[in-house]
DNA sequence: AGCACGCCGACT
DNA sequence: GTCGGCGTGCTC
């Protein structure tokens, strides 16, 4: 019997592995298998088909069956297909993203010295070092030798060491994934019996002080003395040794150990799931919904009746997340899961905490940065007799195991990080997820107080239902919208800074009044643009041909595309002046200088340099729910669904910089941005203010953010969509082309372009150079493909995949890449 | 992706 | 003449 088996590796095709005598009837498919593949490399790979066809080349023996049962589903791998196939990928490159590195075992080369081995010519420096590291007999993971051996490149010095027989590398699959353990402590079988036991007590009371004060406290841990009593050894407590250790003042292992020798404690391990478990059985309790709330509900189950995909268009505070919980809860009474989908930087704790409330144990969170152990364990427990009934998840939980979905929520749909951009699959969530519940039978609800212009049209040719919700909860008004003409006041030199006199007033007496305050702008650091005031050099990333960005705190320039830090020059590498200058505000910079107009002031700042790991991003969010902090500066960071009560000022310091941007989505953005920041505005009982600082007062987006005129917005962009035919009236492929040599991309990109439009015409644009032009020392030239909705994506994807074959089976594009994006 | 193999210039 | 750099192609 044969397998075909699909690898985490970005190759096409399924490979073909022979099955060991012993697994022939135990391996189904969906079951994860460990196989070789190479010269020595171990992968996991997903059993995609089982059949007794022959191949015509020889097969190696899958090596190990990874699971009894399979741990993919058929809708699983279907859903994986569709985004191979819609997204220009390889199913492996799907499979990478979709489980948990610790359900990925994957081997690790170790080098170890051969004790036998004697040369039989002296050997050079690099080859005698490498032996000296690994003389005291332990293996050492090649990338560890590079390390402390300190040779460029080590691999060719392992190879020859390895071809006479000094070294031998093993290959060593880490068990990535491991169960957590409990050590505990009982009383052994023998001494179950309270004869015994009290001998033995005495016999340490007389001699063995410290035994018998450990014995003494095990037994009132355990409550020994009921549970012997009922001769029942289950009704003892269990007790951790470490509990046991603890409570014992003075306590020794040795004490510990001889108790054990003699028979009296026997250990065992116990394992425990890393998963917060708390026994509420979901006492549910749902807060009673509002009148415009109850009609919205009762519109969204109406418009489910005819389409199985509803968006929910509510304003800012509208109470969305309460409405969502109801419907959850009809859900879980059909006996029914739930998907519920949010943006990584959204799914807080304190939304969190909130739906466990209501929801107890019967809610699962997949977040991509918990431990992956965690994510093992959620993944585990939904394939379990006993899964979630709701998972609240990122991006990647469209790829768990749901076996019975009936609702996915997606909030915040318009989100633009629900699209993956780098590591191929490039997926968007939101389209995937709809796939998902498609397969499944499932409703879908798009939740957005600003839609994406792709849901909103698909509300008006019919494909989705519609409700609106446009009451702020508990009547709150929604907040008025102040502009401010910047140009106006530069000219009167009546700007301080990035900041207007009407913001500061307003500051000013929102600070008086104990009240909160955001400011937001679009630009992390301390200033966007460095530049010499004699010859107006700009200092550039060396890797990506983008304008560095100056860093106050660690003095330094840095890409933001790349990361790469320089250091500040002290005079001009064009001109030798020393005069180098920086221009405009960055978050950095606004934080500065929000301190000294108001030195008494507490003041935070949230943005990509604040907030490296997830703890720091709860904290400065905790401490500003809790008033600790009075004024919050930040990138759109600060725009996201944050509900705080006390924010009654919100500042948008640079409207122009959003719009400013060579992107066809950028007006779209702006407004998505700056509806959502103002709507942070006035949540309780006042309304709020914004004061939104522009150069352009005249700006038709500026105008549709004061008057939260979204239709407005949407007429106006879907206008320009349709004159330049862009999504959602049609489908963008975007080809890049990436290689180190810039003649080359220049070449290849023209070709690439022409043959493209041999085969699509005038739906062909470029080639062109994009906005980061070189990445990590690689140029990129990128060509668009912009097909009608109704083309046969089948068909153009394998037009594309010819034209790719064909250009780089020429020699000169060999080491290029083309990859694809779609939209 | 990771690795072997093979071709080429730079040193012993 | 080998060493080690990189480009090319295969992996069931």
């Amino acid at each position: 019997m044969y397998a075909d088996v699909v690898l985490p590796l970005p190759l096409d095709g399924v490979y073909t592995y022979s099955l060991p005598a012993g697994l022939e009837h135990k391996v189904q498919v969906g079951c994860r298998v460990l196989v070789p593949f190479g010269t020595r490399k171990m992968y996991t790979g997903i059993v995609m088909r089982l059949h007794n066809a022959k191949p015509d080349y020889p097969t190696k023996d899958i090596l190990e069956l990874l699971d009894e049962t399979p741990i993919l589903l058929p809708d699983q791998l279907k859903l994986w297909h569709w985004i191979a196939d819609y997204y220009v990928c390889s199913v492996g490159e799907v499979f990478k993203a979709a489980l948990p590195s610790g359900l990925k075992l994957e081997s690790e080369s170790v080098v170890e010295s051969n004790v036998d081995f004697e040369a039989d010519h002296p050997l050079k420096p690099s080859e005698q070092m490498i032996l000296d590291i690994l003389s005291d007999g332990s293996g050492k993971k090649v990338g560890e030798l590079q390390r402390s051996a300190n040779i460029q490149n080590i691999l060719p010095v392992v190879r020859r060491l390895l071809d006479m027989g000094a070294v031998v590398i093993k290959e060593e699959v880490r068990r990535q994934y491991r169960p957590r353990l409990l050590h505990c402590v009982r009383l052994s079988e023998e001494y179950f019996n309270e004869t015994k036991l009290v001998q033995m007590h005495a016999a340490l009371e007389r001699r063995s002080p410290k035994q018998f004060e450990l014995l003494q406290h095990y037994l009132t841990l355990s409550e020994a003395a009921f549970s012997i009593k009922m001769q029942n050894p289950a009704l003892l407590k269990e007790v951790t040794k470490s509990q046991l250790m603890h409570t014992v003042a003075g306590s020794s292992v040795a004490a510990f150990n001889s108790l054990r020798t003699k028979g009296v404690f026997e250990t065992y391990d116990r394992v425990v799931g890393r998963l917060e478990s708390s026994d509420m059985e979901g006492e549910i309790f749902l807060h009673p919904l509002s009148h415009a709330q109850t009609k919205a509900l009762e519109g969204i189950r109406e418009q489910w009746k005819q389409h199985p995909v509803c968006l929910l268009h509510g304003v800012t505070s509208s109470g969305k997340t309460e409405l969502y919980t109801h419907l959850i809860k009809e859900t879980l009474d059909q006996g029914k899961q739930v998907l519920y989908l949010l943006p990584e930087i959204v799914l807080t704790t304190q939304l969190t905490e909130r739906l466990k409330r209501v929801f107890g144990n019967r809610l699962g969170v997949y977040h991509s940065r918990y431990p992956d152990a965690e994510r093992v364990e959620v993944y585990q427990k939904m394939l379990s007799g006993k899964p979630y009934e709701i998972l609240l998840g990122v991006r990647s939980s469209i790829f768990l195991p749901f076996k019975n979905l009936g609702l996915v929520i997606i909030d915040e749909e318009h989100e633009q990080s629900f699209k993956q951009k780098d590591p191929a699959p490039r997926y968007h969530a939101r389209n995937a997820a709809i796939m998902l519940a498609h397969q499944s039978g499932a409703k879908v609800l798009l939740g957005s107080a600003t839609p994406s212009l792709e849901s909103y049209y698909n509300v008006q040719i019919g494909k989705y239902g519609f409700v609106a919700l446009k009451t702020r909860f508990r009547d709150v008004q929604l907040p008025a919208i102040e502009v401010v003409d910047v140009k106006e006041l530069q000219r009167k030199r009546l700007m301080k800074g990035p900041f207007s006199p009407l913001l500061l007033e307003t500051i000013h007496s929102a600070l008086e009044q104990n009240e909160q305050v955001i400011l937001f702008q679009n630009r992390r650091g301390y200033a966007p643009t460095v530049e010499c005031n004699v010859c107006g050099w700009v200092p550039r990333c060396q890797n990506c041909d983008v304008s560095l960005t100056y860093h106050k705190n660690s003095h330094q320039l840095v890409c933001h595309y790349c990361g790469s830090a320089y250091s500040v020059p002290s005079q001009c590498p064009n001109c030798n002046e020393t005069q180098i200058r920086s221009h405009g505000y960055g978050t950095e910079r606004v934080e500065d200088l929000i301190k000294e107009c108001f030195p008494q002031a507490r003041v935070a700042r949230m943005d990509l340099d604040t907030t490296r790991s997830r703890l720091n991003y709860e904290q400065i969010l905790h401490d500003f729910q809790q008033g600790e902090t009075d004024i919050l500066v930040g990138t759109q960071m600060v725009t996201k669904g944050l509900d705080f009560d006390r924010v009654n000022v919100v500042g948008i310091l640079n409207a122009d910089s959003m719009l400013n941007q060579p992107d066809f989505r950028s007006y779209e953005r702006a407004f998505q941005m700056m509806a959502q920041v103002a709507g942070r505005a006035g949540r309780r009982s006042r309304q709020g203010r914004v004061i939104l600082q522009t150069r352009d007062v005249e700006s038709p987006v500026v105008k549709q953010v004061v008057e939260n005129d979204y239709e407005s917005m949407f007429h106006d962009q879907m206008q320009e969509r349709t004159l330049f035919n862009f999504p959602p009236y049609c489908r963008l492929i975007y080809v890049y082309v990436k290689h180190r040599d810039e003649r080359v991309v220049e070449k290849l990109s023209h070709e690439l372009s022409a043959l493209m439009r041999q085969v699509f015409s005038h739906r062909v644009m470029g080639p062109d150079t994009p906005f980061v032009s070189r990445v990590q020392l690689m140029y990129i030239r990128k060509v668009v493909l912009k097909l009608e909705l109704s083309a046969p994506m089948n068909e153009a994807r394998k037009r594309l995949a010819q034209i790719q074959r064909h250009l780089l089976s020429q020699p000169q594009y060999h080491s290029a890449q083309v990859y694809y994006d779609v939209e």
